[in-house]
DNA sequence: ATGAAAGCGCTAACAA
DNA sequence: TTGTTAGCGCTTTCAT
């Protein structure tokens, strides 16, 4: 191979371990062990023996035996929904990069938004001994949710370990769990607020998911922004469609070959902005001339949409960090808080004045 | 706290042994051990008195105390620059849903394109064991890249760990790692063909990246479509600025600036796309009556830009599949195999013919 | 069928 | 300053 300067390389199979520097230093392993980790008393010499020793054959620690003896090592895991969510990917981006900063490691997990894979990653994250587990998305808030989420922060918090819920509601002011999240209700109400000085009365609201609490509370503060500007409650028309682009797609649709009683349409993120957008110009429509749309989040690629899109600016990325951040800071004030991160509105072109014939 | 049936619960603070669940069962640790694990003969009654004190305890085992007796654990890593950017998300999730399905556990490492970064990863991921690490992303292949990856290989095949490389180079035939990806150049070549049989003559490439393995393969391929319809090789225009949406942005507006000599561009990925798609309506022009745009990878969201984009559909989660499949398959064949997958061309609206005053 | 004991790789007392 | 020893939580011989 080329290589012939290490005579006796590291054994046949299996990682080095730290008996084989210590005795290429000639040195025990306590002396190996202390020069190593360099927060001990060690002579100039010897530690570089030790450390030369260690780089000719490539050594690196086992963290499973150090992290036995040590207590656990530092590590954090963002458990989402899915990973090409570009919300979600936001999300755990901060994450990690909040993590890197302090030296944690960063596990991320994908659940599909099937509870019991969600279950069993918990249950793996308590197994490898992560301190903090964040949990990240909107959730139909029953009985099942309450009792698992329960569950997770008692058993965390027994040992130790954090649990920080992101955009999702925590089943009891009393677990041992921290929330960060949005406020949704203002950042709809501020966006539907938006329409409505447009001049748009007709408005709906397309990506209801009657239980989810993150859309629940959206729902709400499009309902506010109604009632504040003197729209009759009748006047508000959520779809429940749920979310996604293709459900997006599908409703708009739907909703389009019935006869238009709107001019305007808040969708529950961008996702589904994307697919309404699409099904409005399939429909021979036009953004914003015929009907406006906004949506929610300001994804990185809503200003690439068609017309590049208004919406509410959710900095998820921040999220992320700010789990992390709060979790880490301050322990023992910090479970059991709640904390409100604030959204504003990114002005596109996707709203116009409803259209006069109306 | 309204659960007073455990009497005796866990240790105040610290994890629930197997010491813990053996004395609550009246057993060694021994037989704990072997009912927990299931796969020694225990007799029903034994096992379900341990099973059942496991969980009155919520005991989750010790991973590290695991691995480190049973000599490490199924865990593989992804790395890639950002997790926010679509295409790595989207071979990230691959290589989750294949390690998930095999009940591997998946860490992703986010580099930001730094290598020192990634040598700090690929590091950790050694003290952690992990038995398969998956690097993702083109790069420059200069003489430090081939040295770190060559190092890379050796250590984690000397551990007994498989190293894969997804759409970059391996330094030499013989280290053992294996690589899988995309055939870039006959893509770029596919959809330069379609550019050239709408009848462009005058074709810019945007978003080179010298030294770049696929960004280069992009651009032979892009090359080879040229040559091969006939145009004169000073006719091929490749503009190096690299990807990413800015880049695609601030290249294609000073482009815009000169006399156009073009009729159609091509972008190195989706990304630049986007960024050239925006300048170019930034600057009163229409896409695709003045100019033709293609991009490649195919991003989800690709199909809701303005207009819609035609581009090369790269198959990234199979990518990230396939990467965990052949690397766990035929353990010893497996290294230095190089697998090529297929890509085709996705036909939406930014593509026309050349304008006729051309 | 079950328990006692050894040992995985490492760090942290405790001695020398 | 350094080596010896114990022990982290678990699995696995080896006895019984």
């Amino acid at each position: 191979m080329g290589n012939d300067m290490v005579s006796k390389g590291p054994a046949a199979k299996g990682r080095v371990t730290i008996r084989e520097v210590a005795e290429r230093a000639g040195v025990s392993v306590a002396t190996a062990s202390r020069a190593l980790s360099g927060n001990h008393p060690v002579p100039a010499a010897t530690r570089a023996r030790v450390l030369r020793a260690a780089r000719d054959l490539d050594y690196v620690a086992n963290a499973h035996a150090r992290a036995l003896v040590g207590g656990g090592r530092k590590m954090a895991a963002v458990v989402v929904r899915q990973v090409t969510s570009p919300f979600y990917a936001q999300v755990a981006e901060g994450v990690e990069a909040e993590a890197a900063d302090r030296g944690w490691l960063c596990v991320v997990g994908a659940t599909g938004g099937d509870p019991q894979r969600e279950m069993d990653f918990v249950r793996l994250m308590r197994e490898e001994g992560a301190r903090l587990v964040i949990l990240v998305g909107g959730v139909v808030e029953d009985d099942a949710y309450r009792s698992r989420v329960t569950h997770y922060a008692q058993a965390l918090d027994a040992s130790g370990a954090r649990l920080v819920l992101c955009g999702r509601p925590t089943p009891d002011p009393d677990v041992p769990a921290l929330v960060v999240e949005f406020d949704n209700e203002a950042g709809a109400r501020a966006i539907t607020g938006h329409l409505l000085s447009a001049g748009h009365r007709r408005i709906v609201f397309l990506g209801g998911l009657p239980g989810n609490t993150a859309l629940d509370a959206r729902v709400a503060g499009y309902r506010a922004a109604l009632a504040e500007h003197g729209v009759p409650l009748a006047g508000a028309r959520v779809v429940d469609c749920g979310l996604g682009r293709a459900n997006g797609l599908r409703a708009m649709g739907e909703l389009l070959k019935d006869t238009r009683e709107f001019t305007a349409v808040v969708a529950g993120d961008d996702m589904v902005a994307a697919g309404a957008l699409r099904a409005i110009a399939d429909a021979g429509l036009r953004v914003p001339e015929d009907v406006s749309v906004v949506g929610y989040n300001d994804i990185p690629l809503a200003e690439d949409f068609n017309p590049p899109l208004t919406t509410v600016r959710t900095p998820a990325e921040e999220l992320g960090r700010a789990a992390v951040r709060i979790a880490l800071r301050d322990p023992e004030h910090a479970a059991g808080s709640h904390h409100l991160l604030g959204t504003h509105i990114v002005v596109r072109r996707s709203v116009a004045a409803p259209p006069r014939s109306d």
